[in-house]
DNA sequence: CGTTTTTCCGTAAACGTTTACGACAACACA
DNA sequence: TGTGTTGTCGTAAACGTTTACGGAAAAACG
């Protein structure tokens, strides 16, 4: 049905070799060929089968991004990833490449999809995100050798690989910077599990912040729960139930502060009023809460765009002209002030 | 780097005839030799490459789900399509098929995308969602003969695919009836563009339902705005400027809802005390919000594998044995009653 | 023992590309 | 006229599979 390469020259009565010269833009091929090539083609409605031309140059031409549910829960914190996305693939097509996102299987803690993009050869490159303090797919990707760029820092060492991420100790540190400044000195913080690393991180910053203004950090007003709704709905109520009440929550994300607030709520007490809320990554559910929620906003597409780059210039048939090549890159989170703190 | 056939071929001293029959599971090899092949697969870390098979079979082995923004929107309606993806894929696993996401860029309008995946072959069919009335897209695969899916209806006349929908027009009935037994009678409605299929289908309902209480369609308690945050917030206040303000909402999504409900917050009108709030798509961000928005919930994880299921049903490759072929399927949308109406 | 069937395997072609190599003509130059 | 250069194209191999076909040996059968 569809017309391969063979059907062109067949048409036109030249060899195939030279209808993909003409198609490719080769030097060595005269104008008007080409351009009788060009023409048939498009007659033709002909457009290159990806799967031989795959197998020809041992590369697919596309590069997945690996979105997993979080260990433990079925979210996949879609309304962060989407804008990166956005940016990442908008990058991407502009060098011809295509962007794929496999979706991992709910409890796949082998990283069978990854594993599987990799042996078969899916894709010439990969993108994690979520990265986790030590990650295992960092190491198998590491090992075999397998091109890939992280959206997330991790601990593991010696391995180079371009990354990209964001300031969470500082938005932690500031977070607490600026509760203080207004008069809060009983700052809880809601964050999920320490093994993802930007929780980690943004505990760092919260801690380190609240030693330099003298405040002892108290386990009570510290809570780990599921990074979605649930969980911030579960794990609110702890906190507040410390005997010497927080004034002022710190919550990792839009989601759980969505479902803290909710317990919040429950409880009679209102976020803006009769507490100070804050969360460290913004998204549009922050804004058209109410009251508004205080939070820090990550430029997530021109982020998407930038490890795109990075991960291109890592790319050995990419690799453009001598320039240094970034490695990691750490971007700011905006303060975006609302009604909330 | 990576281990071919002809590398386990050599290993073992056997043609690569017989390696890869053993290798698929055909009866023609002796079992000891297919140990022996298994074996050597396993030690030498192979793994076929997708781009040979797909070119010799003719099949890549792999469906694509096109997320597509909405026009004028940088909406992608994730948390919606999320559990509809999480069912759609396993079920695809289960017949050794690979989803992969392909995603439109924002202001593609020419289906870029699309034509890309089919007419490079990246995929055997794919799966489109959020299907407009008159949807050029349904078309443009129906007309090339390429396999495919929808989740959503659309008027196109005439062609024969799987999709599968949600009934939105009774959903648009029920919300109105159980706030006419609740008393209310001037009932606004916030929906999108009329060109989404499901947007059309809830006014339909909403509108016969209107009619049958005898109650007369206001257009003045109709508003249009983008499927977003910022639509239901630019829109709502328009509703309630009515001379005669309504006394209940329906919001045709959750995100419309929210903003919605924070210009309502503004206005000084709760959600729940001083009037009704019903959406019709029901999603966790309901459940978490204050007050709890009641809502009508689809079953998003067994539509999608339902709807894996139709679409295998309908690949040649795949057809099973003789059984009707179901063609198109509505599912129920079951209402979740909550704080909000 | 001769014939037929079965079991197992190797050979080679094919899928649709890209590209190294060489051929041939035209042209320039001495 | 002979030699080199340039421009244009065809030939054929290669990428990694799957599979139709045929052949040899073993088994079954008379």
């Amino acid at each position: 049905m569809a017309s391969s390469i063979h059907d062109l020259a067949r048409h036109l009565n030249i060899s195939i070799g030279t209808v993909s010269r003409a198609l490719n833009g080769r030097a060595d091929v005269n104008a008007e060929t080409r351009q009788r090539v060009l023409e048939a083609a498009r007659k033709l409605n002909y457009s290159p089968n990806q799967s031989g031309r795959s197998l020809r140059q041992g590369a697919t031409r596309s590069i997945a991004f690996m979105l997993q549910p979080h260990p433990g829960d079925q979210q996949y914190g879609e309304p962060f990833f989407i804008p990166f996305l956005t940016g990442l693939q908008a990058r991407l097509a502009e060098s011809g490449l295509d962007l794929i996102v496999v979706m991992g299987a709910p409890g796949d803690y082998q990283q069978e999809r990854l594993r599987r993009v990799v042996e078969t050869r899916r894709a010439d490159a990969v993108v994690l995100a979520w990265t986790r303090r030590d990650d295992e797919r960092i190491d198998y990707l590491a090992e075999r050798g397998f091109p890939f760029a992280t959206l997330g820092r991790s601990r593991s060492g010696g391995k180079s690989y371009p990354s990209l991420d964001l300031d969470f100790e500082k938005a932690g540190a500031d977070a607490v910077d600026r509760l203080v400044a207004r008069g809060h000195r009983r700052i809880a913080a809601i964050r999920p599990s320490l093994d993802l690393n930007f929780g980690h991180l943004f505990m760092t910053g919260y801690r380190k912040a609240l030693r330099r203004h003298g405040i002892e950090v108290d386990p009570g007003l510290i809570a780990e729960g599921f990074i979605n709704e649930a969980g911030g709905y579960q794990v609110t109520p702890r906190v507040m139930l410390s005997k010497d009440r927080p004034t002022a929550i710190i919550f990792n994300n839009d989601a759980m502060a969505l479902g803290g607030c909710k317990a919040l709520a429950e409880m009679g007490i209102r976020p803006g009023h009769d507490i100070a809320v804050i969360v460290i990554v913004d998204t549009p559910l922050c804004r058209y809460f109410s009251p508004a929620l205080t939070g820090f906003r990550p430029a997530l597409e021109p982020m998407g765009q930038r490890l795109a780059e990075m991960l291109l210039a890592s790319l050995p048939a990419h690799a453009g002209p001598e320039g240094p090549r970034t490695i990691r890159e750490v971007w700011p989170l905006e303060l975006i002030a609302r009604e909330s703190d």
